[in-house]
DNA sequence: CACCTTTTCATACTTTCGGGTGAAGGATTT
DNA sequence: AAATCCTTCACCCGAAAGTATGAAAAGGTG
């Protein structure tokens, strides 16, 4: 089971890098227009008003440097987010998940769902909402049956890929 | 004890980005300095042989380019090290939530709260990491100290809303 | 090398959580 | 009225999580 969520989360990250690899590519030529664009505006004006070289090429020199640190800085990004093992792997398996059939928790238990999500133990929820510990157990045993999980922190998880909560 | 340790890692941490960032002045001093050397010699070659302009041009569009997307990915990387795993979270602390002093998670403390995110036990976590069961609850221990929380739900929480995680 | 942080591990103890089972009162639907 | 679901509560037991304290090895820094 855990494999499975594995390939799955590789195969769709990997998609999504393709896009975003296309999509830097367009971004590249783009940019790369523009540059050229300003290098000829800039070229008129060389003409035209007769700038010094040097200035001419201060400039041509800064207009690239900048060019190529923001370059430089976004795929160095891409690269990073490519490269973690954790984070994207999370948000890859959000899209692609498959939400388990036509569950539906009842409000009490989206309730303590929250409380749960928020941090509270069991006791102070029962606290919250003036019934006892036990009843919340049973509230949260219910949650996890329902979520098929076995985990408070694992009913946070599943329960926000599938969007119950936040 | 463990205040103290906080208070500690911060300043050291602070330290080494005035260090880290003194470095890197220096070296985009030599860089610079570089680029303006090779600029000059091609200035040579250029009056020497009497390349024509336009190639003169690219060719230097082309080295500060590469010059700056190096930068570029110099300094994503820098802050990538410096601050946090993903690059959305970086930035994002920075903007909108109260950030509660310098706490700074450690790598490895980052990588187990990223499996608590995920609903894994300690159990579990200590086998995906190969590491004791004990070792991965004196990692969950300074978590909890770290981001002032007492559970392990309430990490998540904490964490989420200080971007640490997704 | 000394110092500090990080990472690792241990032992022992307490608290919280989770699983199983059962049940009672209320609301809604059939 | 019977069936069903929701909400409430109880008891017990085992597993997981958390607390406290100590310590040792590895890596980086002055």
């Amino acid at each position: 089971m855990e494999l499975t969520k594995n390939t799955k989360s590789i195969n769709s990250s990997t998609d999504q890098n393709k896009k975003e690899f296309y999509k830097y590519v367009i971004f590249m030529g783009l940019l790369l227009a523009l540059g050229i664009a300003a290098l000829k505006s800039l070229e008129y004006y060389y003409f035209a008003y007769r700038i010094s070289a040097d200035v001419y090429i201060g400039i041509i020199s800064v207009i690239f440097l900048g060019l190529g640190i923001y370059l430089g800085v976004r795929f160095g990004k891409r690269k990073k987010t490519t490269l973690q093992p954790d984070a994207p792997a999370e948000t890859a398996t959000v899209l692609p998940i498959a939400l388990p059939e036509g569950i539906e928790l009842s409000s009490r238990e989206r309730e303590v769902l929250n409380h749960i999500a928020m941090g509270h133990s069991n006791q102070e929820i029962a606290d919250m909402l003036f019934v006892s510990l036990n009843t919340i157990k049973s509230h949260t045993n219910n949650i996890y049956s329902k979520l098929n999980v076995k985990r408070r922190t694992q009913a946070i998880e599943t329960a926000r890929k599938l969007k119950i909560i936040q």
